[in-house]
DNA sequence: GCACTCTCTTGAAACCTTTCATCCAAACTC
DNA sequence: GAGTTTGGATGAAAGGTTTCAAGAGAGTGC
């Protein structure tokens, strides 16, 4: 011990400051439980390779210590995460609420959590969340996009993060999507009116930029031309957004005109729609079905409980989630995943708000 | 170069295999750009430290590399997450959804994105969420429990992550809480059925194990003693959940009754029952308000929207929300914060479902 | 020219976990 | 009893970022 011994220390004073308080770690429960640190990430991660008693011993320290496991630090070192994300355009319209509970379903199964995230059809907080996620690395990614050919959404996945689409049909070869026949649906329901004997019939929804609206309109097209009517019979009445307010505006138009030009039945692009068409005409004196029939689309559980039961084209909600995290899980385990394009067939549910009573 | 040299070098196989395949770092976008790797992280983080010219440079190799930052390893070293989770009781039931809606906004303003989750009243799905949140390291938790004497919840923030629980009173001084007075509420719903002049009321609500359903309860009780009627006025009809379907039963039994010991007026525990009721009713013929006024309690946009719209208690939900964030950013912002309780004032609407026409 | 500032940049340490090659001792094998 | 197998435990290295004390130049004042 020679006097240079001590100088030959430099002063290590360099005293970083702890971020956080304290939070027991592997290390504390590896000195409390008197094992090594390996052997508590073995308890945690392979529980099977620890003899029963060092496993008792540690799980008693973890316990007593309150450990909680960095899941940051997992992550970094082991390179995967338990997450999966669906970013949803709007929280508040039950169809998508639906489509989430598919997801969740298909997850658990699967020993996954779910993150869920809404654009509200912001453009710019879906492509903050997209970034964040990025960053987080979760598994994969299902999304409602409201652009589908944000570049950001295409570069995805091949930086490693999969996508799975959402209740629309996508022509890009980078992702998997999940859609309904939407063409179909408007078929359905224009057909039932015109087998109802109908001729004058009005199509609202809008804004004309979102895929849906289109499709279901240009299925309505189509079933007045396989049925040989003239394309003037099909009103169109745009909105301004699938709300139930814009549906009460529509009401307003239709229920103003006179009684010899106005049509005797609408399909709406979506139920909210056809909620407030709905009510707005009820409350202006209409008789519905006898005075208008009314179908909507997406057959929310409210368009059942809505005062005159609500025809509606049905989607099969939960199945969409659950196959479309399916689709995504396969993608981010098997190897040979290649991109599917999954289409779903609507259903018409016939309710009061066409067919009167019985 | 001697032959020792060679074999003095251990013979260094041991390679570790890749976890993933290739993803560009902080330090192959510091070697494409020639600068070190505190200068990139630099530009990440303090922008305005470095030189426009060295910035550019960086941020050029950003882009051509599809550098992105991995926020697993920022946060084990920060120690910080910008994130923050609602646990939800339920996403079908709009009055969260809009609660969720408040608590973004105030999220947006402060810069951290929510998580949103869902529990579906399944306690072991909320156990499996507030484990994942914590392991997370979350800022803080938002929470609509639904045990909310869980010794999970009550441990939460003494190992510091912040708990704020939404639309429950709570007893506890581990937590902030958000609530609206529920007994106020009931009160307030039932002295203006009485004013109409109803005698027979019914209180559809259940199951009696709900906080809500009980002080919902509780306040109609109080409104009748009140005004001096017999206790015996007010009939209870429980159901099993506050759901549609339920309330659709609730119907079914309440029009099966004769006509002269049929409540006049019923009021439900939220507005999901009261719409199921109102369906049911209108369904089998009986006429509102004038065979059965119905008041609901929530207010959701589609109580509005109901052909005949109904009258409901409304509570400020996405105040609620924003409230409820603001706390808990308090909490984990300012050193000397206090728990507090805030409680909110119900306010009725008064629509068709009681009033009739005008 | 010299001593100082000031502005940027640098690189090693630290964050907490998981992984895996090694090691140990006890139990078999012949 | 020498050699081999086996069941468990070990600890150093690695993963990608942020932080911060210290270094490098350029500029300023006298």
């Amino acid at each position: 011990m020679s006097v240079d011994d001590a100088e030959a220390l430099p002063e290590r004073t360099r005293r970083r400051r702890a971020p956080k308080p304290h939070a027991a770690g592997v290390k504390a429960v590896a000195a409390a439980a008197g094992v090594s640190l390996g052997t508590v990430s073995n308890v945690l991660n392979r529980p099977e390779v620890v003899s029963p008693l060092t496993r008792a011993k540690v799980e008693a320290a973890m316990a007593s210590l309150g450990f909680v496991r960095n899941e940051s630090a997992r992550q970094l070192r082991a390179g995967s995460s338990r997450i999966l994300a669906y970013v949803m355009l709007d929280a508040g319209n039950p169809f998508f609420t639906d489509v989430a509970k598919g997801v969740e379903e298909a997850a658990q199964a699967a020993g996954l959590s779910v993150f869920l995230c809404t654009s509200s059809e912001d453009a710019d907080r879906e492509a903050a969340y997209l970034d964040l996620l990025e960053q987080q690395r979760v598994q994969g990614i299902l999304i409602t996009p409201i652009d589908q050919n944000s570049s950001r959404l295409r570069k995805l996945p091949s930086r490693g993060t999969p996508v799975v689409v959402v209740d629309r049909a996508l022509d890009d070869a980078s992702h998997c999507s999940v859609a309904v026949n939407d063409v179909l649906g408007g078929e359905l329901a224009i057909s039932h009116l015109l087998e109802l004997g109908h001729e004058r019939i009005a199509y609202v929804g809008g804004p004309n930029t979102i895929g849906q609206v289109i499709d279901r309109r240009d299925g309505a097209r189509r079933a007045l031309r396989t049925a040989g009517k003239p394309m003037s019979n099909l009103i169109e009445l745009t909105t301004g957004a699938l709300t139930v307010a814009e549906g009460r505006g529509a009401g307003q138009r239709l229920a103003g005109l006179p009684a010899d030009r106005r049509p005797t039945a609408a399909f709406c692009a979506n139920d909210l729609l056809a909620l407030g068409l709905l009510q707005q005409c009820v409350s202006l004196g209409l008789r519905v079905p006898e005075d208008l029939a009314i179908v909507g689309y997406d057959d929310i559980e409210f368009a059942e409980a809505a005062a005159v039961p609500l025809t509606s084209v049905r989607q099969p909600r939960q199945l969409l989630g659950r196959t479309a995290a399916e689709l995504l899980l396969d993608e981010s385990s098997n190897p040979d995943h290649e991109h599917q394009r999954v289409t779903f067939t609507p259903e018409l549910v016939v309710r009061t708000s066409t067919r009167g009573t019985l």
